[in-house]
Order: C-alpha cells, then structure tokens, then sequence
DNA sequence: GGGAGCATGTAACGGGTTACATGATTGG
DNA sequence: CCAATCATGTAACCCGTTACATGCTCCC
C-alpha cells in the first residue's frame, strides 16, 4: 500500500467542493460554508442542501482531511467549525492534477420545453423563455458582482475568474435565449 | 377530486422526459428510447442508464400515461414496445403549459478545477482545458447533424430548434474556454 | 465460432433532497 | 416581543447509478 494512494481516496464530487472551500480559508462552519457554496459555487457547479454540507464535512474529518474544533464566542451559541489538515491538502493536490474531472452536466428544462413543443402552447413558451432570459442577465449581474469582490491577488483571484467565466455563461445564455425566440417565431 | 388535477400527476422530471419521447413516436421499445435519448435530450438535458429507463417506462404504464404491447417480429426476440395514451397526451400538455419548468442545472468540474487552481498546476490545467474545448467542439458538430437529421416538417422541427441551440451552446462553450485559457495566461 | 448489436431485467448502493426539530442571538 | 438570522442536526425517502445476468440474431 503507497502513501501515494493514500493521497486520494475516491470522494464523490461534492466532497471534493467542500474540501475545495476548506483550502480557501480556516475555521468556517458548515453555515459558512453554506454560504460559500452559494455564493460561488452555485453559478457554474453546484447549488447543495445543509444538510449535505453538514454530512460531506463530517465525511471529511472521518477521512482526516479536515479537523473540526468547537469555537466559544464571547457570547452565542458555539458553533464547530473546520479547517483542512495537511493530509487534506494533499489529497486536494492530487485532485487536482491527477483526477480527470468529471463530464460536464447541463440539465436546461427550458430547452426541454422548446423539443416537446409540439404539445403546448407557443406564445406560453415564448413567454417563458424570456422570464428565463431575464433571469439569466440577473445571473449574470450577480456573478459578476462576486466577481470583483474576490480581488486581485491570493489565491481568491482564481475563484474570482470562474465568477468572470459564470458571468460570460449567464450573458451568452441570454443572447442564446433571445436568438432561440426569434427561431421559433420564423417557425410559426 | 378534479379531472384537472389527474392530469398532471406528480413525476419526476425523467419520467417527463420519457413521457415527452413517447409523445413523438409510437411503438419505441426501452432499447429505442435510449438511443433517442442519447441523441438528442444527452445535448440539453440528460443522460440515463438504460435500467432508469425501463423503470420510467414501467412507472408510465402503471399510471396509465402509457400501453405496452409485446411485439413479435417474423424473427428476433420479442421486444415490449411502448404508446402514450389519452391521459398521456393530457398530462404532457398540461405539464407543457401550466409546470414551472426546473431551474437550469449546471456541473462543469472544469470551471471548478479553475476555482480551485491554487490548489494544482497551471500548465496542467490549460492542457486540460484545451481538451475540453475541443470536445466542445465535437459536441457542437454532432448536434448540428442531429440537427439536420429532424427535418423541417412534423413534430420534429422542434427537437431539431433543440438541437441548434444546442450546437450554439457548444460552440458558445469552445469560445469561452478560449477566453479563459487567455485570462489564466495573463493572471500568470 | 465469435463478436457486435439488440433487448430486458434485477439488486445493491448511495448521494442528495425535503421536511422536521431545536434553540440561541440580534435588531427593530 | 417578534421576526430574521445564525447554527446544527436527524429521518425518511427515492432517484439514479453501477454491476451483474441473460439470451437472441446477424454477419464476418
């Protein structure tokens, strides 16, 4: 047995994320977290429960990837909060540059409404596609806010280029959405 | 108890998807509905396993939504093949035009290895992303002869939209990797 | 004869969700 | 005082996957 497998044991994708977030910053709680995911994660990967958090993190310490102590504020209730061990790092490491990223995953319902238009209502669809469409400029506006906010330098400039990438996703969607209105409208 | 509410039973959106399927061909068996899939909803939506797909056919007969019938062939095996019914056209029409479509998912594990860059290399990480791109770029060709493969009239013509949205999307992706690829260059 | 494609199905597993439960603190 | 936010956790459920199992037909 190699320490070299040691390095990465087999983790479902979402463990991964959470690891992901521990390499960032120290001490944050499966709130914190929570919020992170939100905030960040949620444009281009992942939008997950609390309750999975709180398991994926406790998965986490199991495997020694992470430890987690109790924080006593001067006041309020305590909260455990984590932070990634050297164990952790390494593992992360490995997922990095030896893991082959999974396939990507698009779900989009609304092109799901558009295949089966056959059975409802055009100017109902049409509709809709432009409420998705706006949704999609809100999108983006939002990602490009967190965007700025993650700044120039550390290792946050990264996170802050995915968010630049989410909101270039978001524009482009819109411009699709409107490109497929007009499609369907010369179908008619 | 409203007819109106029978008519849109509670499904999960897979069994929407194989409902819509029906909604196109009549008489497809499991084996058929999985080489559809996977040629046309994989772009836009939704990859099964072929054992999901029989047990989305069999929940769809037990709702009565569809029929099945065993077919023999001259030769061959037999195979079960598969109708929408009435009540199957009814609900696909109201889960058309009165279900608020889900929100659109997204997983790129590429973006996250962007987000998480500190964490690995960057060479090795501009490699893989180049190669994502260019199986982007396949992706869009294959929608595009999906594409073209609808045909103008019938039902289809729809799918066929799907579809050239979909070799958009593609090609949208491949671009914005480009970019991206630039902008970790320039971050260096 | 053997491999590729057609065709269907079961069993085990687990990832992730929703719903529920609890309670403390802070600010209006 | 009440609502919102912070904070954590359990239980039930099920969607969907992988792996396994089977067997036919067609064509080289």
């Amino acid at each position: 047995m190699s320490e070299g497998a040691m390095n990465m044991p087999d983790l479902p994708s979402t463990s991964w994320a959470v690891l992901g977030i521990l390499s960032f910053e120290s001490d944050l709680s499966g709130y914190d977290v929570k919020r992170w995911a939100d905030q960040s994660l949620a444009f281009f990967y992942w939008a997950p429960s609390q309750s999975q958090i709180y398991t994926e993190l406790r998965r986490l310490e199991r495997l020694e990837l992470a430890t987690s102590r109790v924080e006593q504020t001067h006041v309020a209730k305590s909260r455990r909060v984590y932070r990634i061990t050297a164990q952790g790092q390494a593992a992360i490491r490995a997922w990095a540059d030896e893991l082959e990223p999974d396939p990507m995953v698009l779900k989009n319902s609304h092109i799901l409404r558009v295949w089966a238009a056959h059975n409802g209502d055009m100017g109902r669809l049409c509709d809709e596609l432009r409420a998705y469409r706006d949704a999609a400029i809100e999108k983006a506006a939002a990602a490009s806010a967190h965007a700025r906010g993650a700044g120039r330098d550390s290792a946050w400039r990264f996170s802050g280029i995915a968010l630049e990438w989410s909101e270039r996703f978001y524009r482009d969607e819109a411009t699709r959405i409107d490109w497929l209105v007009d499609r369907l409208r010369s179908e008619r």
